[in-house]
DNA sequence: GCAATATGTGAAAACGTTGCCATTCACAAG
DNA sequence: CTTGTGAATGGCAACGTTTTCACATATTGC
């Protein structure tokens, strides 16, 4: 009993007036005659009209639909961009989501394509490079708007405009602030070397240890969640173990204070751990997390304004990178060191 | 220059066939000579030819886009039940999400209803009312699958099929446990009045509480956030405080054991804390956190499966509400009682 | 009361595909 | 040589809308 929807042909019949007409009633009512009007407003009304968004997109050549791609949804941190995103976009375009992260791999990014030719622009907020490769070739082969937020991509992306943080200084700056604290045996946990974002604070975190004079080269690798955290942590915490741990993320910071609450070691007395991001849990943990917070929510509505730009001028390329402003957040996790 | 895309006319014309040769060699190539699929494809690829999505979902009446509604995407547990569904339906179908957490509220749900139109089926995994009932409109008028993920509906939403466990059930076990190790003070921090998710949780906590003879009317109501669950806490903690917190969800009881710990009271040896969801931060909390675990991936695979055969069958209504296992999760925050 | 101008309306052409049907052609069977 | 068969291809309508253009009618200014 799949019942067809009305379409626009039997509103037209049933109020004895032209599809014209009740096309006009629809997208320009004050071009139509005031009677003619409340008549076919009527009609539609009887028969549950509500013009097919398809036939509409297709005509008009318009979706009025944003992507936003992200790795995974469970994170706090997106959950805070895309609140920016949405607060700028919401009510001109309808935000929709994708996850990057693959499931069943290969056929779902042939379908992402579909999905992407049906959407006015992009906003990408990660940089799994298979995926984003793709973006890129839609954005060059049909001139599709696109805007990179949260993460300042590969050599080939910085072409497309971007909004986030100096990753490089705020982690340098964290360095110094844990050096300053007296400590100078420091790991670092970084994530995967694909990612740029941990690339320029694993950069960041060396070059403040070099102009400290101190040994930066106590990096591990980890895949940025709290087991990654957990696991990166045993292995520093055998051994002569650091001082501290820096970690490119909040989630490998809480993965680490977990392990080292295991061990028995005091934090910040006897390990000073210090995150990145300010995720929701960083403040509530126990110790509350220090940690360097992106200012998630400007970024979305940064990036949002961006690619509402891209939209309305499609031939000016717009200023590239726009750098927000990054904050270290000091709790709980890191005290003074033996230094 | 925005430079149009080619369409299939301009490859037919520049092959030297019909366009209809050109779709056949698109969709069904084995019904296409051999030399004249060559010389097509070859073309296709000169002027970087797609055909155009919309175009083809218009004409098929099409789209292969499925649409989950969260309320909002930064939660660990519905990152969990997306993977579910998408590990079933990717490569069927493009998964986009959509938050039904308002921003700029009026405009954004007429644009729902847009987006929705162009979606094969939608799986809900919120229940939030103004945005549900169109959902449920929609069902009704144009005959759009629907199935409810995670949350138990209202009344007017039970006749649309959804999987979720049993709240009740799961809540008044999880109270019975804290009666069991001797706790009889016990005070529960439920959600708002309008979920049906955490009213069966409240409900269950006060069945059980009655069932031992024991005062269940230590409910207060917080808003399922961090912060929600430290007012609680706050709240509770004052006065003659309970030996037990029995929180509505995970976020919550993070937040009552961060008041908790501010306050300088021991977990479990003062206060047990027993949380709900078992998300992902939950195992490392500090102490770990005791929790009722859903079966989230589990939760997101059925849904998805039910969802399908909706779409399939679109005629008959199938079996309703399916009731899948919790699990009750011991960790360190619940202890023995003073009784 | 007549031209000039608004105002309301309808006919029809698009938008880019797909798929049915008809046509052509080659080739095998009679 | 005719007829029948199958494969390969082209023509064309259709999907539901929007929009341009032209037409008819109503309104205004003399």
């Amino acid at each position: 009993m799949r019942l067809a929807s009305p379409t626009i042909v039997e509103v037209a019949q049933r109020a004895g007036v032209s599809i014209s007409t009740v096309s006009r009633c629809l997208n320009h009512p004050d071009k139509v005659g005031k009677k003619t009007l409340q008549r076919v407003r009527k009609v539609i009304d009887e028969v549950n009209f509500s013009p097919n968004a398809l036939a509409q997109s297709f005509r008009r050549g318009k979706t009025n639909i944003i992507l936003v791609v992200v790795h995974e949804i469970g994170s706090g941190l997106l959950s805070e961009v895309v609140g920016g995103i949405r607060s700028v976009l919401d009510g001109r375009y309808a935000v929709i989501l994708t996850e990057s992260r693959p499931d069943a791999a290969q056929p779902a990014n042939f379908i992402e394509m579909l999905v992407a030719k049906q959407v006015e622009g992009v906003i990408l907020l990660c940089s799994v490079p298979p995926f984003s490769r793709k973006i890129i070739e839609l954005n060059k082969a049909r001139n599709l708007p696109i805007v990179i937020g949260l993460e300042p991509l590969s050599d080939e992306l910085r072409k497309l405009p971007s909004v986030h943080i100096d990753n490089f200084a705020a982690a340098s700056e964290a360095t110094a602030y844990l050096i300053g604290l007296g400590h100078h045996r420091i790991a670092f946990v970084s994530g995967p070397r694909q990612s740029y974002v941990t690339l320029d604070r694993e950069r960041g975190f060396m070059a403040a240890m070099a102009d400290a004079g101190l040994d930066g080269s106590h990096v591990h690798y980890a895949d940025l969640s709290v087991n990654g955290g957990i696991n990166a942590a045993n292995d520093i915490l055998t051994g002569a173990p650091p001082s501290a741990i820096f970690c490119a993320n909040d989630d490998m910071a809480l993965g680490v204070m977990s392990a080292a609450a295991r061990r028995g070691l005091a934090i910040p007395g006897a390990l000073s751990v210090l995150g990145f991001d300010d995720m929701r849990y960083a403040a509530i943990a126990n110790p509350p997390l220090s940690t360097v917070a992106q200012p998630a929510r400007e970024i979305g509505i940064h990036a949002a304004r961006r690619l509402l730009d891209a939209i309305d001028n499609p031939d000016e390329p717009g200023r590239q990178t726009e750098i927000l402003q990054h904050r270290l957040v000091i709790r709980s996790s890191t005290g003074r060191g033996p230094g």
